[in-house]
RNA sequence: GGGCGAUUAGCUCAGUUGGUUAGAGCGUCACAUUGACAUUGUGAAGGCCAGAGGUUCGAGUCCUCUAUCGCCCACCA
């Protein structure tokens, strides 16, 4: 090699080496020879399309980069799709601050020009993190890019949700649902976040029982109380409806007057007998357990609070305050009135909106849900009949946990950016609701159909102009379908089922699940065989990496400062299963040794200059110390294998350290040096280095592509492959 | 509240079915200075393996409890 001072320097080959790559085609599958045993293929974790590249793509992307590059070279036909996910709040989110900056905001845009707005964001941010995976040196098939609401994706979304309904899993009902009045959608359980908060316990009377709550405000929603079962106190009320005296809401603000109402005890395990006085309000419309409870027990649903978070009509002289400030009122009402017992302070959690952190405030709102029963049904038994196999193991508990005690998935949001359903509203009939007696502010649309295509005439009255229903699905119904949405039908055919899939814990249940069981529901075979869950990189102190918090850890900067080799192998050396406390200095080992790599294929392209074929043989040794390291490979490279088969990279690459470093370079090639000096053990030794080097610079490729690559391409092999990415090793 | 996991050298972590003097990287100290590499070499210091109890001929490794920390799920009115 060429290089005059010692030093390798990443700055100066890696683009170039990548560029190279690209240009080569091998990343796509299509371009690859003949096949050696099955295809692999792997699915990148849709990284939003707000996203940049942070310490957790970097580890999933290293890691899988790491299997793509290992099979490959295996002769196995190796597919790694690489996308985004358009992220509906996530993206909306982003776009409405930027609004926000500019004076105005979606709705004084309007839908149309909002989503435009968005799109436009989408072209010009939205492919960045693209560019940052390439630094990192990841081989996905660019070819193959995709994003979840390209055309063809979004055909394949909206043929799911017909595929659903026409199968009878789809229905449309009202239902207590996490909402944000904030963003102005409902929200699933998993985009929840809890926040401690210091509130009062208000004690209040309610005929013969004292009983506790921390919402005051929706007593007016209240069409039960509640009990234990178990609870002999209040043995004797169960299934009475009493007669009690309550605050009314008519009259006017300053005069505050009480009323009789009637309300029906009843019996459910969900009250807690040791909580408050063991008696609670039921709330069906504003609180998802008193929802469970309410319908268990058949109560009315009376909705006191709106999509704004304000007081309904059902709230009488209360109607328009915001929730806080009625609650400030009801309170000292009920201390006018004489109901109100006491107050304590008190602390709990209250849920927010994973995005804009507003409280989130449960109402009633007509929703379209799919039926989970049999779908997660066959999630399960994938898993459990090892179809599809989680390592490690004890992640198989969570994913059982979620499927076992699935509720129905609550699939649409009320936001502008995703998928809108492919329902079209007839503007001049009246849908009849099936439970309309329940006191809703929700206003009905008329009739609907669902199509994939717009009608052009209304099957209902035949004349109106039918208008879509502005709902979106959640991202994850999309983002669901991944491993074959949008997809040609050859690609389809050649390149369904995948092998691999790797991710972080927490998207197990609202990804992967989701994907085994679309898979099965669409495909009619899991997507993957194998899950990888992989650790979490934390702070140095042990705190979760966060952009808002300040804490995250730019990758790219290590990329620039060491090299994206170094990177990788500061990332593998650590991730060893469990969570990393971040740790820079594995990064400098990495380039440490990267550096020892460099130096030492420099040494043995000087004492072998030419190769007759010799890098392709196992030579035979002549002296102890070619016997040694002779073993020494042929042991290190049978078990980097079958740490890699079994998602141990970490241990792999930290036995091939010791062994290039330790045995290779400390031991053999110190002795190479006497024995280059001898006639008989000359021509041998030089043979057994570049075969060594050889063997070595492939099995090092999957974990430090680019500087493996650069020696290669200076090396004078015998039948060199166009790039050692290539290279073969059987 | 339920579950999972962690606690080993100054720091970040290995330690695969229990078996002789517990390992690595980084850091520290001493010596070596141009011989592939000073992004180096040779060597050294540094650990009651969180604590207590138990099983065993033998425990960092298995069991129980305690303490501290982290994460996931559910959520209490």
């Amino acid at each position: 090699m060429e290089s005059i001072s010692g030093a390798y320097d990443p700055k100066k080959t890696e683009s170039e080496t990548y560029k190279k790559w690209e240009e080569s085609g091998y990343f796509n599958p299509d371009n690859l020879p003949e096949n050696k045993g099955e295809n692999y293929i792997a699915y990148m974790p849709l990284p939003n399309v707000t996203g940049t590249l942070h310490m957790g793509h970097a580890l999933n992307n290293t890691f899988q980069d790491i299997l793509i590059r290992f099979h490959r070279m295996r002769g196995r036909k190796t597919l790694w799709f690489p996308g985004t996910d358009h992220a509906g709040i996530a993206t909306q989110f982003v776009v409405e601050k930027q609004l926000k900056k500019e004076g105005t905001n979606r709705f004084a845009l309007g839908r149309e020009k909002f989503v435009e707005k968005v799109w436009e964001w989408k072209n010009q941010y939205g492919n960045i993190i693209y560019d940052q995976l390439k630094k990192l040196g990841i081989s996905c098939d660019w070819s193959r890019v995709r994003f979840t609401m390209d055309d063809a994706y979004a055909k394949d979304v909206q043929n799911a949700f017909v595929h659903y309904y026409e199968k009878g899993l789809l229905y449309r009902g009202y239902r207590t649902v996490n909402w944000c009045p904030r963003c102005a959608t409902s929200l699933s359980d998993l985009e929840l976040e809890y926040k401690e908060e210091e509130a009062k316990l208000y004690y209040i009377q309610y005929g013969p029982f004292t009983l506790a709550t921390t919402r005051p405000e929706t007593k007016f929603g209240d069409t039960g109380l509640a009990v234990n079962p178990r609870d002999s106190r209040y043995k004797d009320y169960v299934g009475k409806e009493l007669d009690i005296e309550s605050l009314s809401t008519e009259g006017s603000l300053d005069t505050p007057q009480k009323k009789k109402n009637k309300i029906i005890v009843v019996a459910d395990d969900a009250v807690d007998v040791e909580f408050g006085t063991g008696i609670i309000k039921v709330t069906p419309a504003h609180d998802l357990v008193d929802f469970e409870i309410g319908s268990r027990h058949h109560l009315p649903l009376v909705q006191v609070i709106d999509e704004e978070g304000k007081m309904t009509e059902h709230a009488g002289k209360y109607e328009g305050m915001k929730t806080a400030d009625a609650r400030k009122k009801i309170v000292e009402d009920l201390k006018t009135v004489g109901l109100l017992k006491k107050e304590e302070p008190y602390t709990h959690n209250v849920a927010v909106c994973y995005r804009c952190g507003h409280v989130i405030e449960p109402i009633p709102s007509k929703q379209w849900f799919l039926k989970m029963e049999t779908l997660a049904k066959t999630a399960l038994e994938a898993v459990k009949s090892g179809t599809v196999k989680i390592h490690p193991e004890n992640f198989e508990k969570p994913y059982t946990a979620w499927l076992e005690n699935i509720k129905d998935w609550t699939i649409s949001r009320q936001i502008w950016w995703g998928h809108q359903l492919p329902v079209y509203f007839c503007k001049n009939t009246q849908e009849v609701i099936s439970n309309s007696q329940f006191p809703i502010s929700n206003k009905e649309k008329g009739k609907y159909i669902i199509s994939l295509e717009k009608p052009k005439k209304c099957p209902f009255c035949k004349q109106c102009e039918m208008e879509q229903a502005p709902d979106v699905l959640d991202t994850w119904f999309s983002s669901a379908l991944w491993p074959f949405a949008g997809l040609s039908e050859s690609d389809q055919k050649k390149y369904y089922p995948g092998t691999t899939l790797i991710t972080a814990r927490d998207i197990l249940n609202l990804w992967v699940a989701r994907m085994i069981f679309s898979g099965i529901e669409f495909r009619g075979e899991v997507p993957f065989k194998d899950v990888l869950i992989h650790g979490t990189i934390l702070t140095k102190d042990g705190k979760r990496m966060s952009k808002s918090l300040g804490t995250g850890i730019d990758p790219l900067k290590y990329i620039d400062m060491y090299g994206a080799d170094a990177t990788r192998f500061g990332i593998v050396w650590q991730a060893s299963g469990q969570d990393i406390r971040w740790d820079e200095t594995a990064i400098v080992a990495g380039k440490k040794f990267l550096n020892k790599l460099w130096n030492a294929s420099r040494f043995v392209l000087t004492q072998a200059e030419k190769d007759d074929g010799q890098s392709l043989r196992a030579p035979n040794a002549k002296t102890d110390a070619d016997t040694k390291i002779l073993e020494a490979f042929s042991k290190i490279k049978t078990s980097v294998e079958k740490d890699i088969a079994q998602f141990e990279f970490s241990k792999a690459l930290r036995d091939l350290y010791e062994f290039f470093w330790h045995e290779f370079c400390d031991v053999y090639l110190e002795t190479s040096k006497k024995q280059l000096g001898e006639e008989t053990t000359k021509e041998n030794t030089a043979h057994i280095l570049l075969f060594i080097l050889r063997e070595s610079l492939k099995l090092f490729h999957p974990f430090v592509p680019f500087v493996t690559e650069e020696i290669y391409g200076r090396c004078p092999f015998k039948d060199k492959k166009e790039f050692l990415m290539v290279e073969s090793i059987l």
